[in-house]
DNA sequence: AGCACGCCGACT
DNA sequence: GTCGGCGTGCTC
């Protein structure tokens, strides 16, 4: 059916008030009301003759809202006729902002998707996933360019006009392009105004053209290119896994669960190569802390065209990499979480390196996990998803194993590059071992002095930064809380000052007790920063780096600490979880694990997989080279299973024992969970508003007979935080759309009052 | 989210 | 009588 038939059809003769159909947009708003609105798209809007003022799906529109007809901003999401009625017509939209659209056809469905399963309004989404660069085209500006239109330049001699105008049009004539106002005043030596009066008098035409400021940035650094790697029996059978996938040209998931060492890498980079030669793209999301030099390195190596896409790039920067990308100038792109809405225009294949990673769940709205919404797109796209993990989330390993809803193919990589062994992991019970006082055991001590001598290079982790983890007084029991937060403070000797890790708040550190006045206040509890000069007394004269967020602020010194120790001039790496990831350093012969078991009693269900993850992944930082490595693991708590499996690198066993105590309680991966956290400074009003949200939820779950509990409400493990109160309520279901439809009728229509925010989390990764 | 509409107290 | 307080509900 034609667009034509639909304007012409005959409203229905039983309508008491006469309908008739008008060209609308659909359109959503970033924020304000959640709901869609359609307005009447005036003729001078829907001509594709004029795009600078054409109204398509993807671009934001300007529209009047509400009976003042404020004028708002929105995304138009669809484009189509409307009925419209004389009672109630349709709005005319009032304008165009966008040129181009931001958002693609497949991209708008991606993020109706997000909205529908994060709970989040489409706007909002849509909102959060086009880079405020891109929406502001930073980097470009609006310039007035100026030409003597032909007509005139034909009798340029024959015109009678002031000295100055005649300059200036004399000026602009033998010019051989277009010049700005701002130019051609130059270029003459006169104001604007004589320019100005030939503007009005029509001896210069002018119009306006988007230009990038600075020119071209600099481009890409040349690298030298490298070929293919030979692969391993292990890495080709893989290789041909996910090649079965691409050729097939159909979805289908891919979980290659390697273990550290084993190679993942260079198979991706050869499945992503077929892709490319094929003419399409591939995005490779990888944890934002390895987005490094070396990493991307990598991929400069193998292609010619990638685009890095993270966090800390600037708007401008950002901006200019998305238009490559959109214009189909890029074969791969690179980059973190958000990555996965890089506008492509012939997707081929995703990839998403350290699967495991928390930092792929935003924490911000759209709360999204990259993991589930990379699924959806390359599942509505019809392409291969590839997830790389030596450690992999429980929730994709299930979908690896008989029985689970979503089927993933898992290809194991169980030996190392060249058979190199698994380091050995000695584990030291630190009830009997750590009479030391300090943070070094004996046994690590001997190691690390052995290595030393050995000249190897050792990796020690720590998971806590700052020099004291917490301040005490052993005569009250006092302990030293962040004004603003339910938070232990941590003393920085660096800075002289007790900080709180959550607020950033800061104040001198006490001498006395500030409760009761004793002299006698402990300052207890090891941070990275107490380990530093434990080693540097220990171990004098060996170089010591520490990697953690405290000295890596400056941008780059995250890759001079560790060019340091690729070269050598450090010995010893010591640092909280980032250096734990992806290192490969082949003279790492010791890695010690200062306290193994510190993630183990935080109040969150994945404490035990966080611990394995962190383990294993930081144990897979040695043995990488022909010296080989071991691993020594300091914990209090030696028969943990996931510290039993971590040292033993038995990535199933720890599986096979935490996932039936998750089905028994019905956590992930067996269950959903949704968490509503609410804040604010009146903690009364905070449960009032909880508990009834409570109320209605289980009304609403009851009523349609759903398989939800609720858990709570109940004060957050962080009951305070920059001076807010937080209480959550959690949800569990074997259905996430039981949860939504529960969510959608006991929480969306329940206005939090004044002072109170409330936030749902959908598959929530941190529960603090 | 913002803004018009509504329905009750102290003022010219 | 009416100016304005902010509770309520709608926005195509």
């Amino acid at each position: 059916m034609s667009q034509r038939s639909l304007f012409d059809a005959e409203p229905p003769a039983w309508e008491i008030d006469a309908q008739s159909m008008v060209l609308a947009a659909t359109v959503v708003l970033p924020s304000g009301p959640p709901g869609e609105f359609d307005y009447a798209i005036p003729d001078t809007m829907a001509d594709p003759r004029k795009p600078d003022v054409y109204v398509e799906p993807g671009r934001r529109v300007r529209a009047p809202l509400g009976r003042g007809n404020r004028p708002v901003v929105g995304y138009c999401v669809a484009v189509g006729p409307k009925p419209s009625s004389p009672s109630r017509p349709l709005k005319p939209l009032r304008g165009v902002l966008d040129p181009v659209s931001l958002v693609s056809p497949s991209m708008l469905r991606l993020t109706r998707w997000m909205a529908d399963h994060y709970l989040t309004p489409w706007g909002q989404v849509l909102e959060g996933v086009v880079p405020s660069g891109v929406r502001g085209r930073a980097g470009t500006r609006d310039v007035t360019l100026l030409s003597v239109p032909t007509k005139v330049a034909a009798r340029l001699t024959g015109l009678e006009l002031p000295p100055k105008q005649a300059d200036v049009l004399q000026a602009l004539a033998a010019s051989s392009k277009p010049l700005s106002l701002k130019q051609l005043a130059m270029r003459v030596g006169c104001t604007t105004a004589p320019i100005n009066a030939l503007r009005k008098r029509g001896l210069i035409e002018s119009r306006v053209e988007r230009l990038a400021t600075d020119g071209l940035l600099a481009e890409d650094v040349a690298v030298e290119r490298q070929p293919a790697k030979r692969l391993n029996p292990d890495q080709a059978r893989t290789l041909d896994t996910i090649l079965a996938a691409v050729d097939a040209g159909e979805h289908e998931t891919i979980l290659v669960h390697g273990v550290t060492g084993s190679g993942k890498t260079e198979v991706y980079l050869q499945a992503i190569e077929r892709v490319v030669s094929f003419g399409r793209q591939a995005i490779v999301l990888v944890p934002e802390i390895s987005l490094t030099p070396q990493t991307v390195g990598r991929f400069r190596e193998r292609f010619d065209r990638i685009a890095v896409l993270h966090s800390h790039q600037s708007d401008v920067e950002r901006h200019r990499q998305w238009r490559r990308i959109a214009a189909g100038d890029v074969e791969v792109v690179v980059g973190a979480r958000s990555a996965v809405f890089a506008p492509t225009p012939h997707l081929g294949l995703v990839v998403i390196d350290e699967e495991h990673e928390t930092t792929f769940k935003q924490d911000t709205a759209p709360r999204y996990h990259a993991r589930d919404v990379a699924l959806e797109r390359t599942r509505a796209e019809g392409v291969p998803l590839v997830l790389a993990s030596a450690t992999p989330s429980l929730e994709a390993w299930r979908c690896s194993q008989p029985g689970a809803p979503e089927r993933f193919r898992l290809a194991s990589m169980p030996r190392r590059i060249g058979d190199l062994p698994m380091p050995a992991v000695r584990v030291v019970d630190l009830r009997v071992d750590g009479e030391s006082r300090g943070a070094i055991s004996r046994p690590l001590y001997q190691a690390m002095d052995q290595a030393l001598r050995d000249d190897g290079q050792i990796i020690l982790l720590l998971n806590r930064r700052g020099y004291s983890t917490h301040v005490q007084c052993p005569a009250c029991g006092y302990a030293l809380k962040c004004d603003h937060c339910d938070v232990a403070m941590t003393f920085h000797r660096q800075d002289n000052a007790v900080v709180c890790h959550w607020c950033d708040y800061r104040s001198a550190p006490p001498t006395v007790c500030p409760d009761c006045r004793s002299p006698r206040i402990r300052y207890g509890g090891m941070g990275t920063q107490k380990l530093e000069a434990e080693v540097n007394a220990r171990f004098r004269g060996v170089s010591v780096t520490r990697m953690d967020a405290d000295t890596m602020r400056r941008p780059g010194s995250h890759e001079t600490a560790l060019d340091a120790f690729r070269h050598g001039e450090t010995r010893i790496l010591l640092g909280t979880q980032m250096i734990a990831k992806g290192l490969d350093f082949p003279n790492v012969t010791l890695v010690g694990v200062i306290s193994a078991d510190s993630a183990l009693n935080l109040p969150d269900f994945r404490a035990a997989e966080r611990t394995f993850q962190l383990v294993t992944q930081v144990a897979g930082r040695t043995g990488r080279g022909e010296r080989g490595g071991r691993v020594i693991v300091q914990t209090f708590d030696p028969d943990h299973p996931a510290i039993l499996a971590a040292v033993r690198h038995d990535y199933e066993r720890f599986a096979s024992e935490e996932l039936p105590a998750r089905r028994a309680l019905g956590y992930p991966p067996f269950g959903v969970m949704a968490r509503i956290i609410a804040r604010g400074a009146s903690e009364p009003l905070l449960t009032a508003y909880l508990d009834q949200v409570a109320e209605t939820l289980k009304r609403a779950v009851q009523e349609a007979g759903a398989k939800v509990r609720l858990v709570g409400p109940a004060p957050a493990p962080i009951t305070r935080l920059r001076g807010e109160f937080r209480r959550h309520l959690q949800m569990h279901s074997p259905s996430g759309d039981a949860v939504r439809a529960a969510l959608r009728a006991g929480w969306l229509p329940i206005k939090p009052p004044e002072g109170v925010r409330s936030v749902v989390d959908i598959d929530p990764t941190d529960m603090l």
